[in-house]
RNA sequence: GGCCCGUUGGUCAAGUGGUUAAGACACCGCCCUUUCACGGCGGUAACAUGGGUUCGAGUCCCGUACGGGUCACCA
């Protein structure tokens, strides 16, 4: 064991003053909502008070390493905007910011640990029957009265050990969650942890302890389910006389009223999501709201705003059901809200997964689609006429409320075909006066003329835009050609 | 099962002893309109339950039910 010098200079290294948060995941491969909002309001707590934000990586169980995982959380993190100032590729004064980098540091301190009583090496192997049953018998463990002489002496022979935290038999632990406040439970509940693995790794519970006190954070935000083990935290941190931070305890997200969000049910992860076409910022405004409430009405929020306006107090204690209604919902507006330009941009890629006929302009069909696309992956259905005239029935021409019926739209169509051939130009005005113009010269309305030239181009009911962009995007010479099929069909 | 936590409309949620119990999504209706949307207006719909405390309880206390978490050499 190192000694007095040593810890003391850890602990010189440890930055004071200001509030550090860090996000802390294990590379899983797989970033999912929930733990991209755990990701956000701890980012956000550390921007709302100007504090820092640190990324580290929880990489102690080798078994479940996966190649690339950390690729994964960087680049969500990145396109997320939740800029991190230290971190393994930024490095940072109280680094290395990955766990299993840092492998020597908490077999340092778990001996100090028993040093000062708090925890016992254990040799015990784990019985199969205890493995099966889950049963450990508190207090029955020998090794928890092992002799100092006597631990040091076999552990000096090469025997194999775990490292155990020792928790006292009576009294009880009061730890305070910022959401959850006060929790008191009886220290006879709680088990001998292991601190330190045969390995020689710690356990996720002891690694955390550590790093988060050697790496000065000031708010350890995490999910709900650590709550149980919150208490043999506050006595780690008492064993090592130190300062015990600010514990923000998140609900989980739910896929339904009884299970998580989880990668093996099907639910998407944030790179699932933005594949179907969702944006990352309605994703992030959804999320944030999905458990935190603001003070106000307001419930769209740039990601400045949630910084300004975050407020631990707004975080909720039960869980959240995912509503992917509602996520479209902000889809939906956070595209309308885009610019044309921004718009088409990103709407280029799937427009042209539908439409390879490069007359037709993407720009133009983008304008169309804006103001209607709640997601980006149902924009190639939308447009599948473009390419290729849908083979449809003459009952499409039936309609209610313009009062078309088939020999009204064969009418229409008749009259409007040569009117469309002698225009002089092709664009939206143009088109619209000559249908405009020959419903008032018919007397009627102007959908007895729309609806009808809308469904021979198109050949279909539904469409983005009207039949003036619809004919101005198909061009005047597909447009009479696929008039001229309208009405062959209606007069057979 | 022990321990811990939670429970306001279908969903997210406001609410910190006195409110006609907000708002949003979804849903329904009407209006606008060349379809679908968008937009506007309106509507249906909630304090899990039983006891207390109190002049008064969604708000405080206790019990019950239901749900979740945890009880790993996983995180």
């Amino acid at each position: 064991m190192k000694d007095k010098t040593w810890f003391d200079d850890m602990e010189a290294r440890i930055p004071k003053g200001g509030v550090r948060t860090r996000f802390a995941p294990s590379p899983t491969g797989y970033m999912h909502v929930g733990n991209l909002r755990t990701a956000l309001y701890t980012w956000l707590i550390a921007r709302h008070y100007g504090g820092t934000f640190i990324l580290r990586i929880e990489d102690t169980d080798q078994g479940r390493y996966v190649e690339g995982a950390t690729d994964v959380i960087y680049r969500t993190l990145a396109e997320c905007r939740l800029d991190h100032d230290e971190g393994p590729d930024l490095g940072g004064p109280v680094g290395p910011y990955v766990q299993t980098e840092r492998r020597l540091l908490y077999k340092e301190y778990a001996e100090l640990l028993i040093e000062r009583g708090h925890a016992y090496r254990c040799f015990c192997e784990k019985t199969e029957s205890e493995e099966e049953s889950g049963q450990f018998e508190r207090g029955d463990d020998p090794c928890r009265s092992l002799s100092r002489e006597e631990s040091d002496a076999r552990a000096a022979a090469g025997e194999p050990y775990v490292i155990r935290q020792r928790i006292p038999h009576e009294g009880t632990t009061t730890f305070h969650c910022e959401i959850y406040g006060d929790i008191t439970v009886e220290n006879a509940t709680l088990d001998d942890q292991v601190l330190l693995k045969r390995d020689g790794l710690p356990t996720y519970n002891f690694a955390n302890v550590v790093d988060d006190h050697l790496m000065g954070i000031t708010h350890v935000v995490r999910g709900s389910e650590y709550l149980s083990s919150a208490p043999k935290y506050n006595l780690l941190y008492e064993g090592f006389g130190w300062e015990i931070p600010k514990y923000v305890h998140c609900s989980p997200v739910m896929r339904d009223a009884h299970n998580k969000m989880s990668k093996r049910k099907g639910d998407p992860s944030y790179e699932d999501l933005i594949a179907q076409g969702y944006l990352t910022e309605a994703v992030l405004n959804y999320v944030a709201l999905l458990g935190w409430s603001p003070r106000g009405e307001q419930e769209f929020f740039t990601l400045d705003e949630l910084k300004e306006a975050f407020d631990i107090a707004g975080v909720s204690k039960s869980p959240a059901i995912f509503d992917i209604e509602k996520l479209r919902y902000f889809n939906s507006a956070y595209i309308r809200a885009m610019t044309p330009e921004a718009f088409a941009q990103i709407a280029e890629l799937w427009i042209r997964r539908a439409v390879k006929n490069p007359a037709y302009d993407a720009a133009a069909i983008a304008a169309l689609l804006q103001q209607r696309t709640e997601v980006l992956a149902e924009i190639p259905e939308k447009l599948d006429f473009f390419d290729e005239l849908p083979d449809y029935g003459t009952e499409l021409f039936v309609h209610k409320k313009s009062k078309s019926d088939e020999e009204s739209s064969r009418a229409a169509l008749e009259a409007i075909l040569p009117i469309f051939e002698a225009l002089p130009s092709w664009d939206d005005e143009s088109i619209l006066n000559a249908m405009v113009g020959l419903a008032e010269a018919q007397g009627a309305k102007n959908a007895k003329v729309m609806w009808p030239v809308r469904i021979a181009a198109a050949g279909k009911a539904v469409t983005p835009g009207g039949a003036v962009e619809i004919c101005r995007i198909l061009g005047r010479d597909e447009t009479i050609r696929r008039l001229r099929i309208g009405l062959g069909k209606l007069s057979a």
